[in-house]
DNA sequence: GCTTTTTTAGCAAACGATTGTGTATTTTTC
DNA sequence: GAAAAATACACAATCGTTTGCTAAAAAAGC
């Protein structure tokens, strides 16, 4: 095998009898350079095949062309954020850390001391840390730009988010239920500790309000987002049916839907015959389920473009160094979800 | 808002009327301090919320404690893999800087470029690109480390893979299937180029002679691993099926079992009862698929340890400057897959 | 109490770039 | 042909660390 080939503007230089600046400058094109050296150093960076090295760079130019992006779980609905988000950062040069927290809180600070170690110019953060507050605001000022999603921050520190409307969501299947006939809606909930929980939640009573429908307390499910609740949950309300009556439900994650259509063949029933279903995240992309699943849907994608985005701006305010806190405005930006009709619930009663 | 807060050695050094080597020194613990200067040192560090600059230490260490990571499609079952990845890595304090190249073989080259400008210490590769080895031969010189996977590499250049081993997943569907007494099989293939559709291909022809069992070459179809030619492989095979009968079929690739499902189904005709379906990496974590599919199941997450320890090692050797090839073993193992057999199969006929 | 040994801490040179300033050299201007 | 202006390049400081070597201080030995 040949030798190693590492060159540095040194290395370069050197070879050429240049100073190591004016081999920078062509690197960089920028200053005046006589289209002779510029030339001649371009052919020698061919021909060592350099390629600069960033680290150096980041050290003098305190920036790394690089972002974290700290999620629960990859393999979830945040695979395709990160999508979004990666196409539009990329574009700009950027790279992104990705860390995944396995839905474990107490790593979270962990790895955001991990990845300031390393000067990320920003942070994308889709926190279940329900104390999250407790360490953000030491990196807060250490200036680093910081975008939540998914869940709202806690921290009282001016923090820029973009989430789903949760509260539109569940005004979206309530009304949808109810023009159906439905009059008796069951909720299937994550925890309340989660701002997406406890939004999804709120947004069904206020909905079921403005329905004038019946808020039936024994009808709305508090559980943990996962399978095991969202099975259970439907559970408790199929042993209740005689004393709350319902004749629709609405579970709003992903496992919890498929948790409830468990549950539901559990018991031998069907929908949208016996009850009426509408899911959250359920997407189903080849329409292998059927009948088919009526679901909130979030722009997964979008929600990815918009979080850069929106990093993008805020990490060119700081470079600026805006000091003045009056022209970084920090904003919470709601996506609208979209109701993707499907067999479950598309039946007038 | 606070004045911005980042500290160096040096203000801690300067704050302690100490040199800047012996505050390195009580930060990571290396050499011989006092207690008592390592006490008033440790007190300054927390008071200052000191966090190392990873940058310059790399600088000077040559080290980045960063690896990349290139995939097609992170939304897919690569999610999983890099769960896998980040699990090992991270507990090795390494991090992660992921990449999607949306299946654009084109893109790979300049991120690969951006990566090692980033001077990451190892890669994790997954190419679609047939003629990587082009580039790839650049950064073997720069002595980074790379071990791939997904498909193996065409690069004569000596270097590690871990992939399933996909001679034997066909061998196992086709030993089921003849079980199950099957003897027409159909399979529905990916492009050669890649690797995994070569073998998968390979694989079954081969397992098809060993159970002396007629290989009909109209009921191979190449395609390219999506849901559409998995969907128009399975109509072409299902419109000659009078010329070129068979009673079972083996779609391998998720999106191309799916696709293969849609083209039945519009066929009206149903699995196992008409014809037996195996599918490839069709997981269906919750049951909602009925009757369920038998599949091919990669130990995706296993993939992502595995490769993630090869890397590791490799980086090791490379610390060690093991200039000597003898020393450094290249290898590619593979992994065995498990067949889940599910309704779509379990029919003896 | 004076060497000798052992600890403890400081000096300074890297690592590979960027960039403001200084200075030859060339070009322009009159 | 001399002064002014412009051009092309070099010098050197700097970013925040690590680390080998050295000097000072403390401990130990006599």
């Amino acid at each position: 095998m040949d030798e190693i080939n590492r060159s540095s503007l040194k290395t370069i230089a050197q070879e050429l009898n240049l100073s190591i600046s004016t081999v920078s400058r062509v690197v960089n094109g920028t200053g005046k350079i006589s289209a002779a050296t510029r030339k001649k150093v371009m052919k020698a960076l061919e021909k060592h095949q350099y390629v600069p090295n960033q680290i150096a760079r980041s050290l003098k130019t305190n920036e790394t062309m690089t972002v974290g992006v700290i999620v629960p779980d990859i393999a979830d609905y945040f695979a395709t954020v990160i999508k979004g988000v990666d196409a539009v950062l990329a574009s700009k040069e950027y790279s992104i850390i990705l860390v995944d927290t396995n839905e474990q809180p107490e790593k979270e600070h962990h790895y955001m001391r991990l990845l300031y170690e390393k000067r990320i110019d920003g942070l994308l953060l889709a926190t279940v840390d329900p104390e999250e507050n407790k360490w953000i605001t030491e990196y807060k000022k250490k200036n680093i730009p910081i975008v939540f999603f998914d869940n709202e921050p806690v921290t009282s520190e001016k923090c820029d988010a973009v989430m789903l409307d949760n509260i539109k969501a569940s005004a979206m299947v309530v009304n949808h239920l109810a023009e159906m006939g439905h009059k008796n809606i069951a909720i299937i909930c994550g925890e309340r500790s989660e701002s997406t929980a406890k939004e999804r939640s709120d947004g069904f009573r206020i909905a079921m309000k403005n329905k004038r429908l019946p808020v039936d307390l024994a009808l709305i499910k508090e559980g943990s987002f996962h399978l095991e609740s969202g099975y259970q949950s439907m559970v408790e309300l199929l042993n209740n049916r005689k004393e709350h009556p319902f004749t629709a439900v609405y579970a709003t994650s992903y496992k919890m839907t498929c948790g409830a259509i468990k549950a539901m063949r559990e018991f031998n029933l069907r929908y949208p015959d016996d009850i009426a279903l509408v899911g959250f995240d359920f997407i189903d992309e080849y329409g292998l389920i059927e009948p088919s699943i009526t679901s909130i849907i979030q722009p997964v994608r979008n929600i990815g473009c918009v979080l850069a985005s929106r990093l993008l701006e805020s990490m060119q305010n700081n470079k600026k160094h805006v000091e003045e806190d009056v022209y970084t405005v920090t904003q919470t930006i709601r996506l609208p979800p979209e109701l993707k009709v499907g067999a479950s619930s598309n039946k007038r009663i």
